[in-house]
RNA sequence: GGGCAUGUAGCUCAGUUGGUUAGAGCACCGCCUUGAUAAGGCGGGGGUCACUGGUUCGAGUCCAGUCCUGCCCA
């Protein structure tokens, strides 16, 4: 062993290097479980909520969630989102509550207690639906814990609550008091074997064969040339046929009429068809056009508004035009009965058509079908005779077997029929342009969210707001002796009263005659079976949960939610709003886009379970996995305006982002491990400042350009949380920290923080602006890394949470940019110097930046900046041991090796080592930094 | 089929009122460092800005049309 190895080992031992526990890996997954219980058991959500009584108030609602299934990461991102803006109003100075929410009754849920034992009886359901929404709602509240989204979470509201429902039946009674809801026939699925309505997820698609028959209408007063001809419809249900009020064309499709002959039967008739059906029309029914008479020919356009006769029913049926009419199979004109089918309604509706659906509950014809003979006889026994009728009459001219898929119910496996059932309706045109006009005084981000919701309020019908289901808030409704329904508004508050105390399950255990009683109607009076549209519980949430609590207000600042809440939540709420208050309630609306996976297709929830599996997209598996700051940054990180494309792969990629953040920080952190006596426990000033304005005209060039870049690191930061852009507070910090600290400051000031000695000025200067840096993005990532930032705060000596902390406010003294302005001229320099330190790498003639000696020639015109002449200065932030400056004709700079000795403490070539007796081997700097 | 969006490097995104050779992060390749080390630094490759046409001295940016993808409808 030679006499040098102790002498080297004593020098690196007088080297300052980063000291500190902050560790590098940050091992989430085990830590923030304990921060999180820390959280807890301190009540640190109240405490937030108490520090900030009095300021002023910033009210996000929260749109609620469905309680059913577990979070999936759209679920996740829509929470997080929610919490980065509580978090960062919270930390720029208001008070800002959050109170979170569950959608708790509506069809999955009862779909799945009835999948799992059939026939029960409705209060049943309605117990076994609450456990199950119940269950859920603990599911996703740990998980939204998890994630560390602070709110209110032992007072949720539920639209399951007694005072909750009791509340959507006053904004129903609203509703009534104000003329607003009629009752109306409208075609539902229907299924005749359980003898009730069924919802599209009660539906299976089989196999089916049915008659497909081709049935003549003769035209009435026919326009010219027309004259004696037939349109010809085509069905796979004649049974409905007896409701039949007219007959739909395409406007733009070309129609011809012409003689056609069926050849075995020498039979000629005058018909009309599309002229793109024309050859499959021929050869299904063996009636070909004649080849020798030219056809007449048109656009559906010109018959509309007239009519042509039922074939053996005496009345008419009224030609109209609809753009859902297709040539893929049929004729071009379709048959349309506005009691058996969603087109046939809303076309008739359009042109006044009557709503006729002569079946019962069971599927049997009832006398108003017009044929005697058929009353009482099932409709799909029926299609039979009426095949029967039509030939008799004449006016079939084909009849196939036609294998199709057909609509089936799940419980009965009977196939549906589309009936026409009594409904409840809102009367939309009463107020849709007070809604209109609403929708003005809303600011929607991103702003075409405005002409969605517009559109869709502009066009949307009437609101069908029953449903024959069970998990739901009833009716508050009653029907007379005569079955005519009671519309009094105060009978349906004396409802509400009754079930804010006692639960809306009071309406399913009691009979007609207490509920008679209880609201003061005659006996003979029965209860509404009905439920409400769950569009209506969630939609009066502002004034079941706005206008009820006292730390909230209606309206509220902020709604956000995924864009298809346009149609749903955004509008519903604002629907209501308006019916009861005449306003929208809510002052902006933020639009999320939906978790897409990487090739653009939506991942929806029901893919969970299916091959897709292979992918989880469940929220718990990446904060299990990851930990929860991961999710949040993720979330902060994406542009949730659009889309946003997901996979595991690219969650990752935060983690880089995540990784390099955290170790910077530590690096940070490490370098203040011998701060100056009181700084580390410097109470926080009024101006949030470490640095006073009288230290910085002392500071170094290359501390006072950090700090002109802290500056406006946080006017960015500041502005993109107040404009609700996270993705721009993350790429601000990412490229600060990785361009800025790590690769520039960082690296720059090692030589400083390493060897100078422990109280000199510029390494003092260097720690003052490290806490200043560390400090202010701690508190900027306070609201993304919600677990890491309380972390590192932590480290910075702090004994309390930073989420009582405010958001920093900037420091004028360093609005100016002087040093920036020096820096870009250093880094254009720097840049050249990089390129010329490479080639000589690359060439194996050095290795560190240290070893080389450089000439850097500056052009004669430019690099005036004084620091130009500041050598000293030059090498430090080129990071040189030996550095000649020039003057020519362009920026350029050489690379030789350097031959001067090396500091065995601080690495550097230079000319005094070996001139200090005590020690040889060092530098002039570091022989009197060790002393 | 309609309404509203969207389309820039392998991936995710920036690109201000049209104006030099279109940027960043991640990934990739090469080198250095081993005193941020399950880290860090330097250099580098990579884009017919979806397509077509137009306005303009000049278009990723403005106009028209087409296509892709998503949401909501039909």
């Amino acid at each position: 062993m030679s006499a040098e190895t102790p002498a080297k080992k004593n020098y690196k031992d007088t080297v300052r290097l980063p000291k500190t526990d902050f560790p590098m890996k940050a091992d989430l997954v085990t830590r923030e479980p304990l921060r999180l219980a820390k959280w807890e058991a301190g009540g640190l959500y109240q405490r937030i909520m108490k520090q900030a009584a009095g300021r002023p108030k910033f009210v996000l609602h929260d749109g609620p969630p469905f309680a059913n299934g577990d979070v999936h990461m759209g679920t996740a991102l829509n929470k997080v989102l929610k919490d980065l803006i509580v978090k960062s109003k919270t930390m720029a100075g208001f008070h800002a509550p959050f109170i979170p929410g569950w959608d708790c009754h509506g069809l999955p849920i009862e779909f799945k207690v009835v999948k799992e034992a059939k026939d029960l009886a409705p209060a049943e359901v309605r117990t076994r639906s609450e456990a199950y929404a119940r269950k859920f709602i603990d599911i996703q509240r740990q998980s939204f814990k998890r994630l560390g989204v602070f709110g209110d979470w032992e007072n949720p509201y539920l639209t399951l609550a007694p005072t909750y429902e009791a509340d959507i039946m006053r904004t129903f009674a609203k509703f009534l008091e104000k003329g607003l809801v009629y009752r109306a026939k409208r075609p539902v699925l229907w299924s005749y074997g359980a003898q009730t309505a069924l919802a599209e997820a009660e539906v299976e698609y089989k196999e089916k064969t049915s008659p497909a028959i081709f049935v003549t209408f003769a035209l009435v007063n026919p326009p010219p040339g027309l004259d004696g001809a037939n349109l010809v419809i085509w069905t796979t249900t004649p049974w409905t046929l007896p409701a039949n009020l007219g007959i739909a064309l395409h406007p733009g499709f070309d129609y011809i009429c012409g003689t056609f002959t069926h050849a075995a039967s020498g039979r000629s008739l005058k018909l009309v068809i599309a002229t793109s059906r024309l050859e499959a029309f021929q050869a299904a029914t063996g009636f070909v056009l004649d080849p020798t008479h030219a056809p007449e020919k048109f656009k559906g356009s010109l018959l509309n508004g007239g009519a042509a006769q039922h074939p053996f029913l005496p009345r008419r049926s009224k030609i109209i035009e609809a753009l859902f009419v297709t040539d893929d199979t049929g004729t071009g004109a379709v048959h349309m009965a506005p009691g058996h089918g969603a087109d046939d309604y809303i076309a008739g509706k359009e042109h006044g058509l009557k709503i006729l659906s002569p079946v019962d509950d069971a599927g049997c014809f009832t006398a108003e079908c017009g044929l005697p003979e058929f009353v009482g006889q099932h409709v799909f026994k029926s299609n039979e005779g009426i095949i029967a009728i039509l030939e008799g009459k004449g006016a079939l001219l084909g009849n196939e077997k036609y294998v199709h898929q057909y609509p089936h119910c799940w419980r009965s496996k009977t196939p549906i029929i589309f009936r026409a059932v009594p409904q409840f309706f809102i009367r939309i045109a009463a107020f849709r342009d007070e809604a209109l006009k609403a929708i003005d005084t809303v600011n929607w981000l991103p702003a075409w969210g405005r002409n969605r919701i517009y559109g869709t309020v502009e066009s949307r019908p009437d609101w069908c707001i029953s449903r024959q289901r069970t998990w739901g808030v009833p009716l508050p409704i009653f029907y007379d002796a005569e079955g005519q329904a009671i519309m009094d508004h105060t009978i349906s508050l004396k409802v509400a009263d009754a079930v804010e105390t006692h639960g809306t399950n009071l309406w399913f255990e009691k009979d007609d005659a207490f509920w008679s009683d209880l609201v003061g109607l005659p006996e003979g009076s029965k209860r509404c079976k009905d439920t409400l549209d769950v569009w209506i519980d969630s939609g009066s949430s502002s004034v079941a949960v706005l206008d009820r609590h006292p730390e909230l207000y209606c309206p509220a600042d902020v709604y956000i939610e995924g864009t298809d809440q346009h149609r749903g939540w955004f509008q519903s709420s604002l629907m209501v709003s308006v019916a009861v208050r005449g306003i929208a309630p809510y002052k902006t609306v933020i639009t999320n886009g939906f978790v897409v996976d990487t090739s653009g297709k939506k991942i929806s929830k029901s893919d969970q379970g299916t091959d897709k599996a292979a992918k989880p997209m469940t929220a718990d598996h990446y904060y299990n996995k990851y930990g929860g700051d991961m999710v949040r940054l993720w979330a902060a990180s994406v542009d949730y305006q659009n889309d946003v494309p997901f996979s595991e792969e690219l969650f990752q990629q935060t983690g880089e982002s995540y990784r390099r953040i955290r170790n910077t920080f530590r690096v940070l952190l490490g370098n203040l491990h011998d701060e100056e006596k009181g700084k580390e426990k410097n109470p926080v000033d009024p101006a949030n400042s470490v640095i006073l304005s009288k230290q910085a005209a002392d500071l170094p060039l290359i501390d006072r350009w950090i700090l002109e870049r802290l500056h406006s690191v946080l006017i960015d930061c500041l502005a993109g949380y107040a404009a609700y852009d996270f993705r721009k507070v993350v790429s601000t910090i990412t490229q600060f920290v990785s361009g800025d600290l790590s690769a520039l400051y960082i690296d720059i000031t090692k030589d400083r923080l390493y060897c100078d000695a422990a109280d000199n000025p510029r390494r003092r200067a260097t720690q003052a602006t490290i806490r200043e840096i560390t400090e202010t993005l701690t508190k900027l990532l306070a609201p993304i890394l919600a677990y890491t930032a309380d972390e590192t705060w932590e480290f910075l000596g702090h004994s309390d949470s930073v989420h009582l902390e405010a958001f920093p406010q900037p420091n004028s003294t360093f609005a100016s940019t002087e040093a920036t302005a020096a820096v870009e001229e250093l880094l254009k320099a720097r840049a050249v110097i990089q390129q010329a330190i490479e080639a000589a790498r690359q060439a194996k003639k050095i290795g560190s930046n240290l070893e080389a000696t450089v000439k850097l020639t500056l052009p004669e015109a430019g690099f005036t900046n004084p620091v130009f002449q500041d050598l000293p200065t030059l090498q430090e932030f080129f990071i040189l041991s030996d550095l000649h400056i020039t003057r020519g004709s362009e920026l350029a700079a050489s690379v030789e090796v350097c031959t001067h000795p090396k500091c065995e403490r601080c690495w550097k070539l230079l000319p005094d080592v070996g001139t200090h007796d005590a020690h040889p081997t060092l530098c002039g700097r570091c022989a009197e930094a060790v002393g």
